[in-house]
DNA sequence: ACATGTTCCCTTTTT
DNA sequence: GGGAACATGT
């Protein structure tokens, strides 16, 4: 496939700013990929060039298409730069961080370890976290960052007066507790690099002409940032001065900004062409991965939303199978229907890797994991509990850290009893103190233990523990990292202390630490000269989508996680008022806008089946609850959309007695699952473009009107079973029929 | 100091 | 239904 008009002028485009609004499966990797290996071509060198994506796996794959594509052209794209916001500046503090208080190998603390270190922060200034939650002033301290606000001007978050003074508190001994601990968080990793930008800018009028290729600003010649809806005001401006000296050209679209609660911004791309002097626009439209139903019901859901760019996604592909709604009457029925419809398919030969199942919160998985389980077909899940997360690989990698940078505190409290060696609260409180008095690490403190208010056997256990870091640290000078991870567990005792293999828990454990330890082998071997820094920024960095295996198999994951993909059969389940759209959302409008555009988002996955399901009662907070059908599916256009389990009137029991025990020539049940969704000739349903459901009205030429109790059979042989009211039941065609 | 029990949140979505 | 902070008993 080659590129359309408007694809080829967005790689060509050169001279200004770029801005392309690029509807879903318009084909923006396409462009992207083309526009740097076009780049190079035109002999821009490789390091000269930045390319931004929003997760790794995204940042992966265009690395291995550039590469390609270079291969193809004969021209190297080696030294190229492609990363998410976060690694791109990890990368970048690697080297320039000094400045700003990072030492080369400074750690990155990722969502758990802020959540840890603001805990003990709050203690410490004596806030009860019951009134003021950890992860709720984590959460402001979050927003600040996202938009450049440091803790002295947290005023400009408008908090009321007792929250204001505690986060504004809170916020700055977490900083000096991150920077003593020589480590950034995700927020800090793009601050930081800003006020590298910043002070380069500064004091650029000190510097002789020379000098300045060393400057970060004016390394890159060309920026190119994927996704441009989800930056928030932080990454924007970084963009902007790391592309000082660059051509800029960012690629997203408005309708897909799903990443507002993490502080991104669409005034950011809203706003892109009036911020960037004779920034070019150029919008692709021409949608090359759906259906025209699917293209429809994507329409039919973002049109009712505000603030947009406005565009109107077309396809040269048919209409395909009309899309399906269907109602089940609690989550196991919903997961069994989805599930062995999965299993039909897989035996009619559809690949596991193109069917999906999407749920808006990543509790509503397991359901389907049973199921699937049960029926022993291989998945994944994405968006769940992270490897890297799991108790014993923190564990090992608080070891790990700690031999990287000793000052780290948190690590240092984790590690020190783990296995468990009779170092308790008490002995680490009294350590704190001794650390705190002179302003030190805890790992100094481990050095001066005689003034450490302890007990003379907590002396010597954490005596024992100091020994045990001198001689890790020895040890393990100049080792392999895969070996570092086993000497640690050897000589820590770690290993020994899970116990019995006999013990499942015990088992598992040890095999994921020898999954970990593979993994740092591939690593090392795939990157010689990472160090060990290099290693667990990966981790930090990484999601759980990053963890996934190369099995051929059948994925759960979170809408969220599902951006950027296509798959052949989507299932969004769980379709109800307060599950999706989600329940925080209901009363907030901007929420309720992002809502949608995740919507959107699920339904343009599909190239060609798409399914909603919903439940009639679900356990939610382990208690039953009972929701409406979500509104998203009212917005669905009646063409080419057939719904199945639902009724225009009376009862669910009403519904049940109508369709047991009816013509035994047809399916009892709805036929939701029948072959309606491979057969291509199934647009609509009974009649042209209106949506079929249990209980709607039908006339007949001859037995007059009636209420539809089931149906099978699709196209012009699909049949309905009506209950007639003067001639009772009947199967008949449907093409006999219309809607009464 | 630790193991076990209890009660309390909460919960979107993720780099 | 589940995890984490807290409480109690050994």
């Amino acid at each position: 496939m080659s590129l359309n008009a408007e694809q080829k002028r967005a790689v060509a485009h050169r001279g200004s700013s770029l801005l392309v609004l690029a509807g879903a499966g318009t084909g923006k990797t396409r462009v992207i990929t083309h526009r740097v290996a076009a780049l190079i071509e035109d002999g821009v060198e490789p390091w000269r060039i930045l390319a931004v994506t929003f997760t790794n796996k995204a940042a992966g794959e265009m690395r291995e298409r550039v590469h390609d594509l270079g291969h193809e052209m004969g021209i190297s794209t080696d030294g190229l730069w492609v990363g998410t916001f976060h690694a791109t500046c990890a990368r970048i503090l690697r080297r320039y961080g000094e400045a700003v208080g990072l030492s080369r190998s400074f750690t990155i603390y990722d969502a758990t370890d802020q959540r840890t270190l603001m805990n003990r922060v709050l203690k410490e200034l004596d806030y009860s976290t019951s009134m003021f939650p950890t992860a709720q002033v984590l959460g402001y301290v979050d927003r600040a960052k996202n938009r450049g606000i440091g803790p002295a001007s947290v005023s400009q978050l408008d908090l009321e007066e007792p929250l204001h003074t505690v986060v504004s508190r809170a916020y700055a001994r977490y900083q000096e507790r991150l920077r003593a601990a020589d480590a950034a968080d995700f927020g800090d990793l793009l601050n930081l690099t800003l006020e590298v930008l910043r002070n380069e800018t500064a004091s650029r009028g000190q510097l002789a002409r020379e000098d300045e290729a060393g400057q970060l600003a004016h390394r890159f010649q060309h920026v190119v940032v994927d996704e441009y809806q989800d930056t928030n005001a932080v990454q924007a401006e970084l963009v902007d001065r790391l592309a000082t000296r660059a051509e800029l050209c960012v690629v997203g679209d408005d309708d897909q900004a799903i990443y507002g609660w993490r502080g991104a911004d669409v005034a950011q791309i809203l706003g892109f062409s009036a911020r960037h002097e004779d920034c070019e626009i150029i919008r692709l439209e021409q949608n090359y991965r759906s259906t025209g139903h699917v293209l429809s019901c994507a329409d039919g859901i973002i049109a009712a939303n505000h603030r947009r760019h406005g565009k109107t996604l077309w396809t040269d592909a048919d209409d395909g199978p009309p899309i399906r709604v269907c109602r089940f009457d609690d989550q196991r029925d919903e997961a069994a229907a989805v599930v062995s419809e999965i299993v039909r398919h897989l035996d009619d030969g559809v690949d596991p890797e193109e069917m999906v199942v999407f749920f808006r919160t990543n509790a509503q998985s397991r359901p389907f994991e049973e199921a699937l389980r049960e029926v022993g077909v291989g998945y994944r899940v994405l968006g769940g509990m992270r490897f890297f997360d799991r108790q014993e690989i923190k564990d090992l990698v608080a070891y790990l850290r700690l031999l990287d940078t000793p000052t780290s505190d948190l690590d240092l409290e984790r590690a020190i009893n783990r296995p468990a060696r009779g170092i308790g609260q008490k002995s680490v409180d009294a350590l704190r103190r001794l650390a705190a008095s002179e302003s030190q690490s805890l790992h100094w403190a481990l050095g001066e233990l005689d003034r450490a208010e302890l007990g003379a056997a907590a002396r010597k256990r954490v005596a024992a523990f100091a020994d045990l870091l001198a001689r890790l640290r020895q040890d393990c000078e100049g080792l392999a990292l895969p070996d570092v991870a086993r000497v640690v567990l050897e000589a820590s005792g770690y290993w020994e202390a899970l116990g019995p293999n006999s013990d499942i828990e015990a088992a598992s454990r040890r095999d994921n630490l020898d999954e970990f330890i593979n993994a740092l082998a591939e690593f090392t071997a795939a990157q010689p000269e990472a160090t060990l820094s290099d290693y667990l920024d990966t981790i930090a960095l990484a999601s759980s989508e990053d963890d996934a295996d190369a099995r051929q198999v059948v994925t759960l994951m979170t809408i969220h996680a599902g951006k950027g993909l296509e798959f052949d059969h989507v299932y969004v389940t769980g379709m109800e008022e307060g599950v999706f759209p989600h329940v925080r959302s209901l009363d907030d409008p901007t929420a309720m806008d992002e809502e949608r555009r995740l919507a959107y988002v699920a339904v343009t996955r599909s190239r060609r089946y798409l399914t909603f399901s919903y439940v009639g009662r679900r356990f939610m907070f382990g208690q039953e609850q009972v929701n409406r059908p979500s509104r998203f599916l009212r917005d669905l256009p009646s063409k080419g959309v057939v719904r199945f389990g639902e009724r225009s009137r009376g009862s669910a029991a009403a519904t049940r007695r109508a369709t047991v025990g009816a013509n035994p020539a047809v399916d009892v049940e709805p036929a939701w699952d029948a072959d309606i969704e491979l057969d291509e000739g199934a647009s609509g349903s009974g009649e042209e473009g209106q949506a079929l459901y249990i209980g709607m009205n039908m006339r007949h030429p001859k037995f007059g009107v009636g209420d539809v109790v089931s149906w099978s059979g699709v196209g012009d042989h699909l049949k309905l079973t009506v209950d007639f009211a003067r001639y009772g039941r009947k199967t008949i065609l449907a093409r006999f029929c219309v809607p009464a």
